[in-house]
DNA sequence: CAAATTTCAGTAAAACTGACATTT
DNA sequence: CAAATGTCAGTTTTACTGAAATTT
């Protein structure tokens, strides 16, 4: 307990931001290893986890801005990996949904993930990686509805 | 428990991400409202933390590349929150140093960081932050080290 | 000669802003 | 008319790369 710093324990958003340095310092190695970036695996996941979506939804889901879920689509649609359709039910929107090819993509992605995953947690016993995780997901899901 | 997206248990990592994007979020919002950014606390808290250091040292304990810590003494030198003297023992480095006003500057960024910082954490109990504190600073020591 | 340091120019990714047209 | 959506152009911040000059 000697080696942290008093500075450091105080700031626990600070902690959290300069954890998040090596967190993407690692993510973004691995992604461009396969070509990709992070945006590509937040819309990917997205569309995974809860379905279609209209593109403002996409970016609600993973607290991206509408005009980069644009470029992101943009993209994505270029490999084949969603598709974007007109809602017939409401002409502003696009329906965006995951190709066969993009969920392939996407569990590409996630293997990649698992990789970064245990090199950043390696110091973690199991169970604190399980403590970890639960409270990361109370702070997403608090400052999500926010 | 079923709160938690299984997607979302499965990937800490990227969790942490998730979260680190409204950490930022909100860091960013308060550094901006000081007209500071994120380089230039993390330049100042070195400093006041570890002492006078070269650029190169510098970068190493923030985990910031050397051309940005150029870029960061710059500017925190214009404002005179710092000062950059040659290395009179090994005359490849400058030594930086924190000034006065740059200490009072370093104690204002340190408030709105405690603001920032109750609104992130605003879901957790005071057991649990500290929970927290203890799993990222280990990360951080882990990853620092490497 | 090798390695470290400072510096500069340029780039990519993430995040955001403001504007505009269309539709509800 | 107000609000939502998609799109585009442009900016800031963070992070990185490659190269040059100097010093150890």
């Amino acid at each position: 307990m000697e080696e942290t710093p008093a500075h450091l324990a105080a700031r626990p958003s600070w902690l959290l931001t300069q954890v998040a340095v090596h967190a993407h310092r690692l993510a973004a190695e691995g992604f461009g290893g396969v070509g990709a970036r992070g945006y590509h695996y937040r819309v990917l996941a997205a569309l995974d986890e809860f379905g279609v979506a209209s593109q403002a939804e996409l970016g609600r889901r993973v607290s991206m801005d509408r005009s980069d879920v644009v470029a992101t689509v943009n993209e994505l649609a270029g490999g084949g990996y969603v598709e974007r359709t007109p809602d017939p039910d409401d002409r502003r929107r696009n329906r965006v949904s995951l190709t066969a090819e993009g969920r392939r993509r996407l569990r590409r992605m996630d293997r990649v993930l698992d990789g970064v995953q245990g090199e950043l947690l390696e110091p973690l016993s199991a169970e604190e990686r399980r403590t970890l995780t639960d409270l990361l997901t109370r702070l997403l899901t608090h400052h999500q509805r926010t």
